[in-house]
RNA sequence: UGGGGUAUCGCCAAGUGGUAAGGCACCGGUUUUUGGUACCGGCAUUCCCAGGUUCGAAUCCUGGUACCCCAGCCA
């Protein structure tokens, strides 16, 4: 199944296309260059597709390389957890894994020779005193008073403060650039600055670490990169990356080219807003199934192949916008409908007498695992004179053109029978307790004779039905645009009903399934059983990964 | 009154001087033992606005407008 054969026209690969046209043979290198401070989210899956499916596409490679400038906010498990989601995406990444720190030698060793040059400098400015110096946006800043040390004595400083000879904050390495640049980013940014803080990779080694800016279009160049895709707010960096690469003596010349990056309506993104949702217990946990972390998203029962479709489908551009989470839905139903096999589970039990039928009755009803795909096989559903159906698909007064169950009126079991609800049965309080039906024995695989039977309802035989949990999930929030709300208000924006927890019936092949395995509940939606929890002291969970379209639903919204 | 970007259907997005792709959503219809799927059809005389160049402009020029990013020793 082609979830995913075409290719359409991006900048970027117009761009690539372009270069090989214009130069030949060029090998495309990319890199996707992760912080491993904290989890990877639905934008995140737009870089790596990005990256990956570039290098893929024209027969190049990507490289994994962490980030890792900023020990005092990274962390192993990020490592280990980011590996994990690229992995679950589908991507392999060329070599090792690499590390911007596997670079720091030969970054100290390149930030001594622009201090040799002249183009960079230890400043003893303060943090609050740099800030002042460096001007505002509309006006140019001025120079540090330690920006014409001599460059013997900025040699010297900054091996001391490479021995940890300064305490933190109290002096800084700058480049020399241009302290009234319309571009912020040339005002004598920091190249280094000092931090007594050891690092996951290289332990206590180092009391410096190099800025992001100083340490990133220097890795690439290691790494021979020769597209360095990066979002759109680095843009106003492109030039202090190609001001380091030229006055660097580096081995290669990689290029930075920014996108646009992915936005998804019902949604938020940002560490902070999911950190907060996790530390509130909002939700329970990074891979809650509502969280649009790749975990929570790979518990929730999204496919790899969905997301990259998903990815393909929203395109890649220089626009910044917000994708409807309707196409994300999209892609995962036409993913599964494709490759999940069917079931039947009944989340809303409502007792069904067959009264024709007789206790002892039992029939073993042989159906496809899936109406399209013979190599699916068979599944078996045993029929007794007791079963479930959804207490949704019966109305004692129906509307009009409503095909399900109602007093007097027919319906198909189905892959079984017809059957025609002779008797509402109720309770003392009035409630509906059973219903007391008639089978058409001659309507297997067959239609009824001079009736026409419309609708089609699932079911569960009562007695070999098999309990499940089931969680049925809606996005998180309410709005279009939670985050766009003044600071935290976005919690104000919650969906109450995000999280459904139901007990269903489930037809007995569904006993056997297995973490992760997914399924079209019919006429119901995509189901996913947990990860986590499914299989675990005997109990059976499935989580809704998105629903089946709702015609009928639409139809009676517009009434 | 700084710099850098972006503006094409409700949403995403092709298009790079030759007379507006595609997907999602939506609206009709056909098929159907999933009110699902599949299939068929509809859905921008118009490309942020205003001028201009041209036989011809979403694409070129001029002038506006709107939105996004930048003043971390974060990335």
């Amino acid at each position: 199944m082609s979830v995913e054969s075409s290719s359409a026209p991006n900048f970027l690969r117009n761009q690539i296309r372009d270069e090989i046209e214009r130069e030949g043979e060029v090998s495309i290198v990319t890199r996707f260059p992760p912080e491993p401070n904290g989890f990877l989210h639905i934008g995140h899956a737009k870089s790596i597709w990005v990256n990956f499916g570039l290098a893929e596409q024209f027969g190049g490679r990507c490289n994994l390389r962490f980030d890792d400038t900023n020990p005092a906010k990274e962390e192993q498990a990020y490592i280990d957890a980011i590996q994990e989601d690229i992995h679950w995406l589908g991507f392999e990444w060329a070599g090792k894994v690499r590390y911007a720190s596997d670079y720091f030698d030969q970054l100290y060793a390149w930030a001594q020779h622009l201090v040799r040059q002249g183009l960079a400098y230890v400043d003893d400015l303060s943090a609050e005193e740099m800030r002042e110096y460096r001007g505002t946006l509309t006006e140019p800043g001025r120079p540090s008073p330690y920006r014409e040390r001599p460059a013997e004595e900025n040699l010297e400083l900054l091996e001391r403060m490479r021995q940890g000879e300064f305490a933190e904050g109290e002096k800084a390495l700058r480049a020399k650039i241009d302290m009234a640049a319309p571009n912020i980013n040339l005002r004598d940014p920091v190249l280094y600055r000092i931090r007594h803080t050891s690092h996951h990779q290289t332990g206590d080694k180092w009391k410096i670490y190099p800025s992001y800016d100083f340490a990133h279009g220097q890795s690439d160049a290691i790494e021979g990169i020769t597209h360095s895709i990066c979002t759109l707010e680095f843009e106003d960096h492109r030039p202090l990356y190609d001001w380091l690469l030229e006055h660097l003596p580096v081995p290669s010349r990689p290029r930075q080219i920014e996108f646009a990056r992915m936005n998804v309506n019902y949604t938020v993104t940002s560490k902070r807003k999911l950190k907060l949702l996790v530390d509130r217990g909002i939700v329970e946990g990074w891979d809650d199934p509502r969280m649009p972390t790749l975990s929570g998203m790979r518990r929730r029962g999204y496919t790899p192949a969905s997301l990259r479709k998903f990815c393909e489908m929203t395109g890649v551009a220089r626009a910044n916008g917000v994708v409807d989470i309707a196409m994300l839905h999209h892609a995962i139903r036409s993913d599964l409908e494709d490759n999940a096999p069917r079931a039947m589970c009944v989340l809303k039990p409502l007792k069904v007498v067959l009264t024709n039928l007789d206790e002892a009755y039992e029939e073993i009803i042989e159906v496809p695992g899936h109406p399209a795909r013979d190599d699916m096989g068979v599944r078996r559903l045993p029929l007794n004179r007791e079963i479930y159906i959804d207490a949704d698909d019966f109305m004692e007064e129906p509307p009009k053109k409503f095909f399900r169950l109602a007093p007097g009126q027919e319906v198909r079991l189905r892959n079984a029978y017809v059957i025609r609800c002779d008797e509402v049965v109720k309770n003392a309080a009035g409630e509906i307790e059973a219903l007391h039906c008639s089978v058409d024995l001659a309507t297997l695989g067959a239609n009824p004779e001079g009736r026409k039977v419309k609708g089609v309802i699932h079911w569960v035989s009562a007695r070999h039905g098999v309990p499940v949990e089931v969680r049925n999930y809606e996005n998180l929030f309410t709005v279009e645009a939670p985050d766009k709300d003044k600071e935290g208000d976005f919690l104000s924006h919650l969906n109450p009903h995000s999280l459904e927890v139901v007990q269903a019936i489930a037809e007995p092949s569904l006993a056997d399934a297995a973490p992760e395995d997914r399924f079209q509940f019919e006429r119901v939606g995509y189901f996913c059983a947990d990860r986590r929890e499914h299989g675990v002291a005997g109990k059976r969970v499935f989580n809704r990964t998105v629903s089946l379209k709702d015609g009928w639903a639409k139809a009676q919204k517009k009434g």
